[in-house]
DNA sequence: GAGCACTGC
């Protein structure tokens, strides 16, 4: 291997370690049975002086939180759940805004089962990191310990917990990794499922595996947590489970509908605005909309607007704040501003209008709203899985989110919510509630997980929705064509590797493949990148500057490897901040490629991947990343036809490529990151690739007998003819070439083998899959 | 010659 010193894509390595150990004695509650406490017993425990998990003396802030919790609507039902989880192992709960069952209930837990005796932990699981970490914070508080000892939470990137944690909030994405090398999630007594009614990816995995795990552990507890009435499915779900439902505590919401559908729902929003800032009483507005560039708009016309108003009809000044998830974090501090002072003392009241998007919706809460304004659609995920594409769609909301939002306005006093559709279209139009995210996602990563979690039979996995078999069968083929997958659809040990990285499984093919081409270093820097939002900030009114300052990056063989001159450059800049807002960087997104990476580096040292470079000034050193990348997207390829399209290789879509691509001179062919659909079909972040490598890397999928006819076909037929011509006289081949090699004569054995009635319509399936996508 | 709802490991 070459000099580290040669490569300037090195010069930012050094190692980092933590540890962290500390014991400590607990007191036990003597007088307490675990599984069989009262709420009698467990309130004598929160009163008595000491604190049994430290065996300090209670504070006096203790004391005084303590009152508040008493307060809480759930306290009530103290007794009521108990009972529940005594005599069930399944409970449902639902519980409103502000029931308190975040942070009460987990405490319950923790006085029922004493973790700190029985040595089990309780874990309460979060979709959002901020969630898991700010309501641990909370309840670390109120339990009166100091966060990440008896309390506390696990993140991606932070582990704030000890050997004494008995209660840790973490992410469901978290406990789902502990489940892959934990099967029966042995270390917990207790599992509380949080926020289950948003039916994220991966709450839906998890409530599937706690019934899995439920049969085989007679001793550990669930309870599945929601905030919607939506309870009867759950309860369903859950082997007929007992209902707890607890009050929420906010204040009334008037809901308003337009009597007629509005043509144009941006103007309807801005006109509502307006009139509420001009009839209402003081009270901020939250418009909902559906992304970026229409925030932006509707902020410039009512400013705009607002001005004129303010003028002719003597209204209080307006304070405009758009909101949404890539906005620079100071931009989005301004949505907590106050609402503007009168202009003259005693003078019309001044108002703060937020135009958001769905942050607003969940995960960000912003006090003071009275006015909500929903014009009834989000931007949603959907996945094709005919062309394996996802893409986001502008689409009616469901009556669920439609409450949600409206609750938004309810927060601290009674508010009011203006619906910019009718009454009629709510109850007909809206559905119940949103898909869950499971029936609208590509599952490749997913299946993976699952199949690491010991989950064999896919087809009667027992999820709340069931996936389309289409979207599975997809996974599945993907998943082998990695070689993640053997012909029975068992893990193999690439799989097994490729499910401990935390991304894309063709991302961390990517990964291990470099192995094979001496640059893992390089794609593990290509692979964060690819792994977060743009990079790349084009502000409207500096576009070519921002353009100017990406040329700067640009690589001639294409975008991943632009990429890589970016994170280079961000490594080696003394003051990343400034450098990222000179050169048109999105600061946020290159810290955390920077952590991804580290996270990634550490997975590849734990699989023994070698971390290696090539000697930088070999005429190699490029094209062996841009190698590694075609060993993972090689499913991913575009052949530039002679019209001056391209067409992707197998699907025969016609893409052009992304404008924001480095690569001026349309290469033949190229791999491509992403399939954008929007009103063209787009490819985005895209290299040049060589055809030989398509053969060489990939021959079982390069496998031209199955090739729906193309120009891109031809020229490989003449390679591939050429190649065999050829081939006793080629001496070296590559280390991945010779294992396809092996794998696929291996199929070929396979066919003539004995198979199972599964396997049988596995295959039928897939032969059926490739006549419907000729 | 254009876009990026939102999370998460």
């Amino acid at each position: 291997m070459a000099d580290i010193n040669d490569n300037p894509y090195l010069a930012h390595m050094h190692d980092s370690s933590s540890n962290g150990s500390s014991t400590g004695a607990n007191k036990a509650f003597s007088q307490l049975v675990p599984g069989q406490t009262t709420a009698a017993q467990q309130e004598a425990v929160e009163d008595s002086s000491h604190n049994g998990l430290t065996g300090a003396a209670y504070s006096s802030r203790y004391k005084s939180i303590l009152a508040k919790r008493r307060d809480l609507p759930v306290n009530k039902q103290r007794q009521g759940f108990l009972d529940l989880v005594h005599n069930n192992q399944f409970v449902v709960l639902v519980g409103e805004t502000g029931s308190g069952k975040t942070t009460q209930i987990p405490q319950y837990m923790v006085y029922d089962l004493l973790p700190q005796v029985e040595g089990k932990m309780i874990a309460c699981t979060q979709p959002r990191r901020v969630a898991a970490m700010s309501v641990a914070q909370r309840v670390s508080e109120e339990m009166d310990v100091k966060l990440g000892q008896e309390v506390g939470y696990s993140i991606r990137f932070e582990d704030c917990t000890s050997s004494k944690t008995v209660l840790k909030y973490c992410t469901d994405g978290m406990l789902l990794r502990e489940a892959m090398s934990d099967n029966m999630l042995s270390r917990y007594s207790a599992i509380i499922l949080d926020e289950a009614h948003e039916r994220t990816l991966n709450t839906d995995i998890l409530m599937s595996l706690m019934k899995t795990i439920a049969l085989k552990r007679k001793d550990i507890k669930i309870v599945v947590m929601s905030a919607t009435l939506d309870s009867e499915k759950f309860q369903k779900y859950f082997y007929d489970a007992p209902l707890l439902t607890v009050p929420g505590r906010t204040f009334p919401v008037e809901v308003y509908y337009t009597p007629e559908p509005e043509r144009d729902y941006l103007e309807a929003a801005i006109k509502t605005a307006l009139q509420i800032h001009a009839t209402e009483p003081e009270g901020d507005i939250l418009v909902f909309l559906t992304g970026e560039e229409e925030i932006e708009e509707a902020c410039r016309l009512l400013s705009a607007r607002g001005d004129e108003l303010i003028r002719r009809a003597n209204c209080g000044p307006l304070l405009i704040v758009p909101l949404y998830s890539t906005l620079p974090p100071n931009m989005q501090q301004r949505i907590f501003h106050k609402a503007p002072e009168p202009r003259t003392p005693g003078g019309a009241p001044g108002r703060k209008i937020v135009v958001s998007t769905n942050v607003a919706e969940t995960s960000l809460t912003i006090d003071g709203i009275v006015y909500v304004i929903d014009p009834g659609f989000s931007k949603q995920k959907v996945y094709n899985p005919r062309v394996r594409v996802e893409s986001l769609l502008v689409s009616p909301i469901s009556r669920a989110a439609a409450q949600q939002r409206a609750g938004r306005a309810g927060r601290t006093r009674p508010g009011k919510c203006f619906r910019l559709y009718t009454e009629k279209s709510y109850n007909n139009d809206l559905i119940e509630q949103t898909y869950p995210e499971i029936l609208r996602s590509n599952l490749g990563s997913i299946v993976l997980q699952l199949k690491k979690l010991g989950v064999n039979d896919l087809v009667h996995l027992d999820l709340m929705d069931p996936c389309a078999p289409e979207v599975l069968m997809r996974a599945l083929e993907l998943l082998h064509y990695l070689g993640a997958l053997d012909d029975d659809a068992n893990l193999t040990p690439i799989g097994h590797m490729i499910s401990d990285f935390p991304i894309d499984p063709q991302l961390a093919k990517m990964i291990i493949s470099a192995a094979d081409y001496g640059c893992t270093n390089e794609v593990l820097s290509i692979a964060a990148m690819l792994s977060v939002p743009n990079v790349f900030l084009r502000p409207r009114e500096a576009q070519r500057r921002a353009d100017q300052a990406k040329a700067e990056f640009a690589h001639m063989d294409g975008d991943h490897l632009t990429l890589l001159n970016v994170y280079h450059a961000y490594k080696g800049c003394t003051q990343p901040d400034k450098w990222c807002w000179d050169n048109y960087l999105q600061y946020r997104s290159l810290k955390s490629a920077d952590s991804i990476r580290e996270q990634l580096r550490r997975v590849a040292a734990k699989c023994d991947i070698p971390l290696v470079s090539n000697n930088f000034s070999s005429p190699d050193y490029y094209p062996n990343i841009r190698r590694a990348l075609t060993a993972g997207y090689f499913m991913q390829v575009a052949h530039l036809e002679r019209g001056g399209q391209y067409l992707t290789i197998k699907d025969n879509q016609l893409v052009l490529l992304h404008p924001s691509s480095v690569l001026e001179r349309k290469p033949e062919w190229v791999v491509y990151n992403e399939f954008v659909l929007t009103k063209r079909h787009y490819i985005r972040t895209v290299s040049e690739v060589r055809p030989e490598w398509l053969l060489e890397i990939a021959p079982h999928y390069y496998d031209l007998s199955s090739f729906p006819p193309c120009e891109g076909k031809r020229v490989l037929e003449k390679l591939a003819l050429r190649n065999a011509v050829v081939g006793d006289k080629k001496p070296k081949k590559d280390r991945s070439e010779k294992k396809e090699k092996k794998r696929k004569s291996d199929k070929e054995k396979d066919k003539d083998k004995d198979k199972s009635d599964r396997k049988k319509r596995d295959k039928k399936d897939k032969k059926d899959k490739k006549h419907s996508s000729d």
